[in-house]
RNA sequence: GCGCCCGUAGCUCAGGGGAUCAGAGCAACCGCCUUCUAAGCGGUAGGUCGCAGGUUCGAAUCCUGCCGGGCGCGCCA
């Protein structure tokens, strides 16, 4: 149970027999009470601002609504004190047993601790990665995937209904590019000098590979045609190659979508021009010209009139240009229609998750949104900012592969893909990042991937102790009937307090969008796992094994086990695995 | 020129989205190893939360302006 959320429960049920008993007016708006930890844990364990909101509606003092609601509080079970605090804050104080009870519930639910219907089975697609497939993954797309895939488990464990997606870029003039630079490595495999790859054309060496595939496949029977010919084919190839090698290395750091769409089947089955009609029926497409931005003017401008998007009707800064001059649709056109198709699946909440070179692009695709759900969709962009890659400090630039850019197989390579999943989000996706290398999978504390592991790696160390020591059997039922009032020491009080904040956090983290929040939770739980297993070695009385009192030890062991399972929690979300030993 | 993001301790970053003292790690300094991994733990020192206003009983948090950095700005995706 998310027990800020019971408390909060409990608080709104006070308020409202105060205002049956005409101590407040009725129907007050309670939507802005709050229940949660306050930032001293010196205050209390739980701190309402009920008074405070109150007061101004209420037309009372805070300190008098504190006054009675206090009374009231005090009769909650579980509470102990409930005490007015400066200028009307109200702090409580569970009793020790209320917060031993939580660990009866995180041993019975194990590593399922925290999962909630939160999401009350609310259909989510979440779309990310979708790279163009004209190259290797690289490292900002490694970032997104990440972001991503965490933030889908995320709401997946608050009882969202999640799709994972990929967007496939297959439509544009980059894939016939793709085709043609594909060619010249065909050529190339197929005995011919062909120089240095012109201007314009794809130079990656991965494309070797592709090209020598495309000889085996079809021998010679591309070479002397003329493009119109062998373009399709050869794009098509291609396009087929590098999506199964995108989906190789997104398989390779345990990523797995969903629901692979593909833009130009899209395009083709009608969709952008049955997404157009829509808007259009809405009278949210004009003829028109744009002002040539300021500043930077292109030097190829050229004022014409173009199809527009009213966008500016919901929020974007200028109205957008569905089609190019020559007729075709625009890359915006066919996301609109990707955004329509998803609503029309089932997905009135999407989530985008972007590189931060696209948040010139935010606006205008949350107005086409709302523009075509009829206000009845809404899309929550996540812009990940720049990565760098370093390592010890230097920068790291050249791929082997790819040429310009470190490519997530290199990534995965060099650190493996936990400590890649796991290091990705110990950063707000907003902020800029340097991935260091060595430090990445240097055994330290400032090192979070590896403290956590080594936490709950120290877990099972002590369940191994204590199997050793002659405690067999401690399968859920057993500490679940510890007797967990023998746990009074006020290092392990603050442990089960932390760990009965996870469901908490873990809502909260989902309702935000923001993943890495889980990161942070988990350092903190490591840290003071790790500070508690440290006061055993000084005092040997707090050791968990203590062989002479096997009731004792078995209650030790439930919180060990209790720390354990939420350590596993909270990396499930993060899809890495849980780390055994060290060694 | 316009839009978005960022600006918190020497360094790298948190700060649950308004209120009860500004946090962590690293680096610096001082301590703790016969015992479950010292790959660790504890302590000290260090910040007018970019600047200036505003809203409020209360602002690192919300609003406005400015400064500094990043990204983007028809017919690329």
């Amino acid at each position: 149970m998310n027990l800020f959320r019971h408390i909060a429960g409990e608080i709104t049920r006070a308020l409202q027999d105060m205002a049956a008993a005409g101590e407040l007016p009725a129907g007050l708006d309670l939507s802005a009470v709050t229940a949660e930890p306050p930032r001293d844990p010196a205050h209390g364990d739980i701190a309402t601002n009920a008074a405070m909101v109150l007061a101004k509606p209420a037309r009372r003092k805070p300190r008098e609504i504190a006054e009675a609601l206090v009374g009231r509080l005090r009769q909650v079970a579980g509470v102990t004190a409930a005490d007015i605090a400066g200028p009307g804050f109200i702090n409580l104080r569970l009793s020790d047993d209320f917060w031993r009870a939580r660990l009866a519930e995180i041993l019975q639910a194990g590593a399922a601790y925290g999962d909630s219907d939160l999401g009350k089975g609310t259909p989510v697609n979440v779309e990310y990665v979708s790279a163009n497939p004209t190259g290797p993954l690289h490292v900002a797309h490694a970032r997104g995937a990440v972001v991503g895939d965490a933030l889908a488990n995320l709401l997946a464990k608050t009882g969202y209904g999640v799709t994972k997606e990929y967007y496939i870029n297959d439509a544009g003039a980059q894939v016939d590019t793709l085709g043609r630079s594909t060619y010249l490595r065909y050529q190339e495999a197929l005995g011919l000098q062909i120089g240095d790859i012109p201007e314009g054309l794809y130079p990656g060496e991965y494309l070797k590979d592709v090209g020598r595939k495309l000889a085996e496949r079809d021998g010679p029977k591309w070479l002397n045609q003329p493009e119109e010919i062998w373009l399709p084919a050869v794009r098509d190839f291609a396009i087929d190659e590098l999506m199964e090698s995108i989906r190789d290395d997104l398989d390779a750091m345990g990523v797995h979508m969903d629901v692979f769409t593909s833009e130009r089947a899209l395009v083709q089955s009608g969709a952008v021009e049955a997404a157009f009609k829509a808007l259009s029926d809405a009278g949210l497409i004009y003829q028109g010209r744009l002002e040539p931005p300021k500043g930077q003017k292109p030097d190829d401008w050229e004022d014409r009139e173009q199809t527009l998007f009213r966008s500016t009707q919901f929020g974007d800064d200028v109205d957008r240009p569905l089609k190019k001059s020559d007729g075709s649709w625009t890359y915006f056109a066919n996301d609109i229609a990707n955004h329509h198709d998803k609503f029309r699946r089932g997905f009135a909440e999407m989530i985008d998750v972007w590189g931060a070179d696209h948040g010139g692009y935010v606006k205008r695709m949350q107005a086409a949104v709302k523009a075509i759900t009829g206000g009845k969709g809404a899309l929550d962009v996540k812009l990940c900012q720049l990565v760098r890659v370093l390592k010890g400090g230097e920068l790291v630039r050249m791929s082997k592969r790819a040429g310009s850019f470190v490519t997530l197989r290199d990534l995965l390579d060099e650190v493996g893909a936990d400590v890649v999943r796991f290091t990705m989000l110990t950063r707000k996706n907003d902020a800029p990042f340097d991935f260091d290398l060595v430090k990445a999978t240097e055994q330290s504390r400032d090192n979070q991937v590896w403290y956590v592991q080594y936490a709950h790696a120290r877990t099972r160390s002590v369940m191994r102790q204590a199997a050793a020591a002659g405690f067999e059997g401690l399968d859920a039922a057993v500490l679940v009937a510890a007797r967990h009032e023998r746990l009074v020491d006020a290092g392990e009080l603050s442990l089960i307090k932390l760990l009965a904040q996870w469901p908490r956090q873990v809502e909260a983290a989902a309702q935000a969008h923001e993943p890495h929040r889980i990161a942070f939770y988990l350092y903190e739980l490591a840290s003071q796992f790790h500070a508690h297993w440290n006061r055993g070695k000084e005092d040997g009385s707090l050791r968990f094994v203590v062989e002479a009192d096997r009731e004792l030890t078995l209650a030790r062991i439930a919180l060990v086990q209790a720390v354990g399972f939420v350590i596993q929690s909270g990396l499930g979300i993060f899809g890495v695995p849980p780390a055994e030993e060290m060694r």
